[in-house]
DNA sequence: TGTACATCAGTGAACGCGCGTTCACTGATGTAC
DNA sequence: TGTACATCAGTGAACGCGCGTTCACTGATGTAC
């Protein structure tokens, strides 16, 4: 009975195990280690060896190493997009604040720690692989519609009129993102503290900043 | 006469030639590339390729691949170190002009293209070869006395009482770096323009808006 | 319910390739006499 | 000045390795009768 011995090698196809999902497995270490450390730093080797299963796999499910960053980063960026979405077109749209904006911004980076990274690999990389769908994706449909409630809010008053959006738009960006890249090297170099309570002082601070950048100039409260 | 014979192959010493300096060769090729796309992404033969040199050369003259991008590393950024140095310690040491310095610190990164770049990856990887380097000669060095300057700046009263100098650091760097990181997309998406009267306009902009917003509360000019 | 068999999930070895690096060797150049 | 030779700059082929991917194969599972 050699089908049945256990100890033999694990050839053919092996009994069915519900804790035991591969495809699953491989998206989860792929998430884990693609967003940590960029996609040409990771070998898919690394990636099934993380998984706990066998790297031909990674072709199997995924048809190749780019197929399957594709479908991490489809499943990843899915719920932050529609976050972003509705931060976008809720109440600010209306009535725009730019700095509980900018809070509801950097709170969903600081949840989601591997985004700065990502974001910068995506953008930087002059020939990044993903470069361009993530522009599509994502960049090209938040970034005017930002643009266009910062708009709003020069036109309506509630911003310096000599503002420009777009540049304000940078500038916005610039303030919420970077910081949490750069954290844990700031934190070493100026002995800054790390965890939720400086998250939220940080986030305060520069909350503060930005309102008072971009405040009308002869309003006083 | 084999060995005067110009269609030979060319084994044994090379006639010596005054304009073919293999070393510089690859430190030009290598600041070119690793500086561009990352010292992972470029491949040791692709450098010696570009400075028209033999592979081995990257191991006669520098060692190993590291020691080619240490070289280059080591001459691409004593000059900027040496340029910050003179900014961080001239006038602004005794009266501070953050928004001076801002916009000296942006005109420098401007002039250096690749700076951005390599200063995430460096901060950013988790475990890039050169962090820890980069961190003592650089970041360690500068990011201090700034926070000192801007320190300073928050007791003589130009800036905001109950501002966090290190955190002003952080938003201070986030504003002067990455929008010359991120303009290649978001000169795209939001369709800016490029060339030096746009990063005229940027530098303005942002200059602007960080006096603003670190400007004292009750003061007016 | 029992049996035959197509399908399906997965294995493990191997493929070709580019990588960083090594090494035996070459002939021009510099130096000593 | 001429000659002998050590040194020096560089060549070109090869090394072992890890990479992404392919492929022949296996035996459990699902289905049809």
């Amino acid at each position: 009975m050699p089908g049945t011995n256990p100890r033999r090698r694990g050839r053919g196809r092996p009994a069915a195990r519900e804790d035991h999902d591969v495809k699953a497995a491989l998206l989860a270490a792929a998430r884990e280690l693609f967003l940590r450390y960029g996609y040409r730093e990771v070998s898919a080797r690394q990636v099934a060896d993380a998984a706990g299963v066998n790297p031909a796999m990674v072709q199997y499910y995924f048809g190749s190493k780019q197929g399957l960053y594709a479908a991490m980063l489809a499943e990843a960026v899915a719920p932050l997009a529609s976050r972003i979405e509705s931060m976008v077109a809720g109440p600010s749209a209306e009535e725009p604040d730019l700095g509980g904006l900018l809070e509801a911004y950097m709170r969903t980076v600081a949840a989601h720690p591997w985004m700065p990274g990502l974001l910068m690999r995506e953008v930087l990389a002059p020939d990044g692989a993903f470069r361009e769908r993530f522009i599509a994706d994502f960049a090209g449909r938040f970034a005017p519609q930002v643009a266009r409630i910062i708009g709003r809010a020069v036109e309506s008053g509630q911003a310096r009129a000599d503002l420009d959006p777009r540049l304000t738009l940078v500038s916005f960006l610039s303030l919420g993102l970077w910081p949490f890249l750069a954290m844990p090297v700031v934190s070493r170099v100026l002995g800054l503290e790390k965890g939720p309570a400086a998250v939220d002082r940080l986030i305060e601070h520069t909350v503060r900043l930005f309102e008072a950048g971009t405040a009308p100039k002869e309003t006083r409260s």
